[in-house]
DNA sequence: CGCCATTACGGAAGACGTAAGGATA
DNA sequence: TATCCTTACGTCTTCCGTAATGGCG
């Protein structure tokens, strides 16, 4: 019960590709329906269902031969569980992206006024006043580390 | 701000596994350690890396030649972010565990005793009084389905 | 020169879609 | 017969590990 201080957790075998087309089978509650909400073929969300089912040795969804999928009584446990851990990464990614829009923000400022330090201080201060990652930013790197910020420019350098 | 309704979140462009890299390289500070520590090689962990700063389109680590990385303020930020988030992955995997366990004792019951339906009713009883899973996958199929339920058995009916 | 990250590359595994099969109402 | 899930299969992208390259102490 206990593995707070357990560095690795048991390691994790499912996928979140698997686990989103088991909640739009859920939701849908057949996996045709499914298919046609998320643009993905049947029997790839069939098989993500039965590779789930298999990692997890556990039954999620009673197959009604003409007429759709149910959720097991476990299926529908994990199933809210799924769709609040789902929700979780896209608040991650959401989180990622807004942390993306305001670095790049600085890291164009940094570039483009590279003669003028002295300004540089009261941007971070706005900046700061809203997110503390730009105040950061600056810190850690001089002029020449903020040029290296670069995400795809290995051969910008003369 | 509000995404209730949205049924199509933003798709999710990262994957656990380059998750659980990133966060083993910024627990160790290096990725060389890194890739001691998770059994996996640095390539392989550099690459996930520059994959999940591509796709976030931030810099999550400063480089320093022959001293490992460092994460940057917007890598630490959400470095703390995808710890929680694994944790909820685990978390989930764990649920499922045990859901596994609950209904793999019940399954095997159903499988060892397709002659003696009388008692499944009692035994059902104790399981329900503990768990309500177990109640509704008896009622859901007859014997022959019970015996369907064998996850790696397509094969066993005679 | 030693250390560490990155790139190159050949092989393996996984995911996808089309097409065919099976089973029920 | 119609519907829906599953299996089969060919293709393609992605991932991994070994080996080679680059860049600072």
């Amino acid at each position: 019960m206990l593995l707070l201080k357990n560095g690795f957790g048991v390691a994790v075998r499912f996928t979140l590709k698997q686990l989103k087309y088991f909640v739009a089978a859920g939701e849908a509650g057949s996996i045709i329906r499914a298919s046609e909400n998320i643009h993905v073929s049947q029997p790839s969300i069939s098989s993500a269902i039965s590779h789930l089912e298999e990692t997890f040795d556990l039954q999620l969804f009673v197959r009604h031969h003409a007429q759709g999928v149910t959720l097991t009584t476990a299926g529908a446990s994990l199933f809210q569980a799924t769709k609040s851990f789902l929700n979780h990464a896209e608040q991650l990614q959401s989180h990622a992206g807004e942390l993306s829009d305001k670095i790049f923000g600085t890291i164009q400022v940094g570039c483009f006024m590279p003669l003028a330090p002295i300004v540089v201080p009261e941007l971070c201060h706005q900046f700061m006043q809203q997110y503390r990652d730009v105040q950061v930013l600056v810190r850690e790197g001089n002029q020449a580390e903020l040029l290296g910020l670069h995400r795809h420019g290995p051969h910008i350098q003369p």
